[in-house]
DNA sequence: TTTGAGAATTTCGTATACGAAATACGAATG
DNA sequence: CATTCGTATTTCGTATACGAAATTCTCAAA
């Protein structure tokens, strides 16, 4: 028999919502969050929107600006450079970690993230490659077995998502990217450690783009 | 003219005052918060109380149990090792980025946080102790320019923090850990950047604890 | 004495109300 | 026409209310 799953509340409820519509563009950088607006979209009350939105204002999404009202952060240059950089000491030792907890299911489970992401990439289908690199990453952070890298690299990849959906060049979305992806699984399923490690840090180093080269304007 | 300062709601006051509590074991591990008591003893209505603890869930320091409430959250050795693991892939890159930012200010702040260290381990003052080593280390992360290694870490700390305040021997104070800081910091003021986080990355693999030891229950 | 059922109480998620402050709008004045 | 001031409206932080569900307590039956 299994444990009953806890329901969420409407407030993690509201977050998540807020926070994916944020990350894929719906609502965009500058944009102010009006709390009467969004309780009548989510069918809630003020009250659980306005919990959501201090939660993501703790972590960056939105931001005070003086006036009445949050606006979703700007994409920021320097906080993506950031991530990167940050990246470039965590990545390494996630794949290390990993690569010596490697389950048959998880080698499966990656291969067919690959075979998906490099199938997006040559459809053109942008947001589904960029969801695939993420869904890649992720399973090496899971597999790391350090929570705090997941809990840590799971947020910063929310940003860097709100990022590219502004972006017009996805990082995931070239077939490099993904046969660098595929030698660096491929090292881990046979126990490479330390050669895994390299490949992603030098995936890492040439995987940030010099700028986010902004797209225009969507009203121009 | 300066701009005015923005006040702090009383959400972020209920969540700054409840972390603190926590952090220094006021409240303590398995301790269930009653939302009733928190408003009254913090002098303000439930709302934003439930609204500070919904933040402090999604950062982990309290949890749900399937009952009423929540409690505050054990301490964890997998949390507390997943962290010394992770820090021993971020602080040398702290350092390592820290040492080319170097500054006449930040060489005298650093030189007062080591002296001020090595002063309260002499006589004996574990919480300051543990303070100051907070201190050494964000100095670090924020002179490293890099913000997502300053926000990780400093929630990370708080979690060690709190651990730290349960444990009989802690890890600040001791002379042995205040000489390591020391070397780490001649070699960053020296600018030698390598061999700076040669020196913190060892700090970090025999400066975690072989496990927390915890006090005894304070009951008995 | 133990167990179970029903009633009373507590707790918390969320809706609603209140009031302060910000913002928008319109009219008057220069 | 531009600017300023007063009024109306909007917005949000927070207090309060409501109701559902959990928990505790009490009493009766076995």
């Amino acid at each position: 028999m299994e444990a009953l799953t806890q329901k969420k509340t409407l407030v993690e409820q509201a977050y998540d919502a807020l926070l994916e519509a944020i990350c894929v563009g719906d609502i965009r950088p500058g944009e102010r969050l009006n709390q009467d607006d969004l309780a009548e979209r989510l069918n809630v009350s003020r009250q659980p929107v306005n919990s959501a939105i201090a939660m993501l204002k703790a972590q960056r999404f939105v931001q005070d600006t003086g006036k009445r009202g949050v606006v979703v952060a700007p994409i920021d240059q320097a906080l993506f450079d950031s991530i990167y950089q940050f990246r470039t000491a965590v990545e390494p030792m996630a794949v290390r970690l990993a690569t010596t907890r490697m389950t048959p299911e998880a080698i499966s489970i990656g291969r067919e993230i690959i075979a998906r992401g490099k199938s997006h990439v040559q459809s053109g289908d942008h947001v589904s490659a960029l969801r695939a690199d993420m869904d890649f990453h992720n399973l090496i952070y899971t597999l790391s077995g350090n929570m705090i890298i997941a809990d840590t690299m799971n947020l910063n990849w929310r940003h860097l998502q709100r990022a590219m959906s502004e972006v017009l060049s996805v990082p995931g979305a070239t077939l490099r990217v993904w046969k660098e992806h595929d030698r660096i699984f491929t090292a881990m399923v046979r126990g490479e450690a330390e050669y895994a490690a390299r490949l992603m840090r030098e995936h890492m180093e040439h995987a940030a783009p010099r700028s986010l080269k902004l797209a225009p304007s969507r009203d121009g």
